[in-house]
DNA sequence: GAAAAGTCTAGTTAATAAGTAGACTTTATA
DNA sequence: TATAAAGTCTACTTATTAACTAGACTTTTC
C-alpha cells in the first residue's frame, strides 16, 4: 500500500505551489530549483515529475527568465487523488476493483469473490479521502495545526 | 497503493482455508496443491507464502500423509490486516504515518506537514477496514451476495 | 546575444517482485 | 520397515520498476 517517491515528491511540490499561490509572491510562479531546495527533492528528478504533472494538465509553466511552474487551477479545484493517479496510477489495491484501470481477476465469479468484496471497500475508502481532499484543504489543515500548537 | 501478488495469493489462500474449515471436510486441513489448483496460484510460489504465514503464527501445518495447512485460530480471530502486514509489510502509504514501521520523513516539522496529515487519514481508513474485517466477515459477505443474487 | 529558465530523451543502478528448482524432513500406513 | 505423501528450507533466476543522472535542446527576457 505504498506511495512511491514520485508520488510523494509530486504531492509535496503541488502543496508547495499551492502555498506559494496563496502567499501570492509572483502570482504563484515558482522555479523547480526553489521547490527542490525547500522540499529537499533531487532537482533533476523533480523536473521530470513536474513535467508529467504539466502534461496531465495540472500545472502550467513559463519558460525563460523569470519563468517557473504554477497551478493550472485554483487549489480548491485540484484533489490529491488527481495528483496520485497521474504519478502512481490507480488507487485500487487490485485491478478488479479499479475505476480507472479495471481488469477482471482470475476468480470464477467476480461478484462473489471474497477478496474482491473486501478490496472494494478499501479502494472506496482511499478514493473517498483522496478525491475529496483538495490542495486548499491541505493548506487549511496545516494552518489549523500551526495555530493550535 | 497496490497489493502484491504475494499479498493477493495469501489472502485468497487464507479465505479458502477459512471456507474449508467452515465446511469442515477433514477438520479444515487442506493441502497446498488443492489450494493452488482451486485458486489458480503457482504451487511452488504458494508454498513459500503459506510457510511465511505459518512462521508468522497465522497457520499451523501437519506433515506427512494426510497432512496440510489449517488456520491457527478461528476465522473470526484473523483479520485481513494481519495477513497483509505479514506478506506486504506496513499498511501506511508513507513511513511517517506507519504504526508498525514508523520513520520520520525529511520535512522540517512533522506535526504540520501537509502530506503527512493527509496520508494519516488514508492509513487510518485502510487500517480501519483491514483490521476490522476478519476471515469470518469475508465468508459472511460472500454468502450474502450469493443469496442475494 | 547571453543567461535563465523549462523540455525532452535516454541512460544507469539497485531493489523488488514473482516465480523455479531441488534437496531435505516428517509422518502414516501397507 | 520401506515407501510415498506431505510440508520445509535455501538458493537461484529473470523481468520489471523505482529512483535517479546526464546532457543536449528550446524559449524568453533584458
Amino acid at each position: 500500500m505504498r506511495l512511491s517517491k514520485r508520488g510523494e515528491y509530486g504531492l509535496r511540490a503541488m502543496i508547495d505551489l499551492a502555498a506559494a499561490r496563496n502567499g501570492n509572491p509572483h502570482n504563484g510562479v515558482v522555479q523547480i530549483k526553489e521547490i527542490a531546495e525547500r522540499e529537499r527533492i533531487p532537482a533533476k528528478f523533480l523536473e521530470q515529475i513536474l513535467l508529467t504533472l504539466k502534461n496531465a494538465g495540472l500545472l502550467h509553466s513559463k519558460m525563460g527568465v523569470g519563468g517557473g511552474y504554477y497551478l493550472a487551477q485554483p487549489p480548491q479545484a485540484i484533489s490529491l487523488g488527481n495528483i496520485v493517479r497521474v504519478l502512481d496510477g490507480p488507487l485500487a489495491p487490485v485491478n478488479c476493483v479499479s475505476q480507472m484501470a479495471y481488469e477482471p481477476c482470475g476468480c470464477p465469479d467476480q461478484e462473489s469473490c471474497g477478496l474482491r468484496l473486501a478490496m472494494l471497500d478499501v479502494r472506496n475508502a482511499i478514493a473517498d479521502i483522496l478525491d475529496n481532499t483538495t490542495l486548499a484543504d491541505v493548506l487549511t489543515k496545516v494552518e489549523k495545526v500551526k495555530k493550535g500548537a
